[in-house]
DNA sequence: ACCGGGATGTTCT
DNA sequence: GAACATCCCGGTG
């Protein structure tokens, strides 16, 4: 029983910096169409700062919507399969963004069952980036669509509940570079956070011989 | 539960 | 050619 009707974040949510928008963003409701899902991990990437960011050298084709005014989706395809979904924040011109690692199910899951037809239980839905955006149908086509809007089906919706009071924080999961800020939030105890890889999986380089 | 390896293609060196 | 903000499956404990 959510205090208040669901409404989407104003612009102005988006217009901050995204260690604030990060932990901000726990427990606000993502939404494409009638398929929901309340947003219980993220992780914040800072653009010419971060040399994990995709924006660290400046703007390409690809990493453009990061650049772009705040409130948008910068959606990014990678691993040659996935697709991962981020709200942009601060104004046109800084490239910061907040990417959505994890979603507890709420409304649709007949919907996003089918859509992920691999993920065995309720709690495998939603349980990472590119998952998450598996089961809500979000792809290259909303890469840029307006939250505020939701010009695209896709938004953020504050249905009243509050952030965690005291998000558990870490390091950012898989990438190899900047692994030393805590800048990964998630709601503390929530089961459908993903799960912490421990250390860099490296992959061997694919004609890479074993030491004899 | 935890771990390793393969999948698959775009982007950048 | 290598890296990549990942996931899935099959192995083992």
């Amino acid at each position: 029983m959510p205090p208040r009707r669901p409404r989407p974040l104003p612009r102005s949510f988006y217009r901050r910096d995204s260690l604030v928008v990060g932990p901000e963003l726990l427990n606000k409701v993502l939404a494409s169409g009638a398929v929901r899902g309340r947003i219980v991990e993220v992780e914040a990437y800072r653009g010419g700062e971060d040399p994990a960011s995709h924006a660290y050298r400046g703007p390409t084709a690809r990493n453009r919507t990061m650049f772009g005014p705040p409130g948008h989706l910068y959606v990014y395809f990678t691993y040659g399969m996935h697709w991962c979904a981020n709200a942009v924040c601060m104004p046109e011109g800084v490239a910061q963004a907040v990417l959505l690692r994890a979603l507890a199910p709420l409304e649709g899951l007949a919907e996003m069952r089918a859509a992920r037809p691999a993920a065995r239980s309720e709690r495998d839905l939603c349980r990472g980036p590119a998952r998450l955006c598996q089961a809500l149908g979000i792809d290259r086509r909303h890469d840029g669509a307006d939250l505020v809007t939701a010009d695209r089906g896709v938004t953020v919706l504050d249905d009243g509940t509050p952030p965690p009071e005291a998000p558990a924080a870490g390091p950012r999961v898989g990438i190899n570079v900047a692994a030393e800020v805590a800048w990964r939030w998630w709601v503390p105890d929530d089961p459908h956070v993903s799960a912490h890889r421990s250390g860099a999986r490296r992959r061997r380089p694919a004609g890479a011989r074993d030491p004899a």
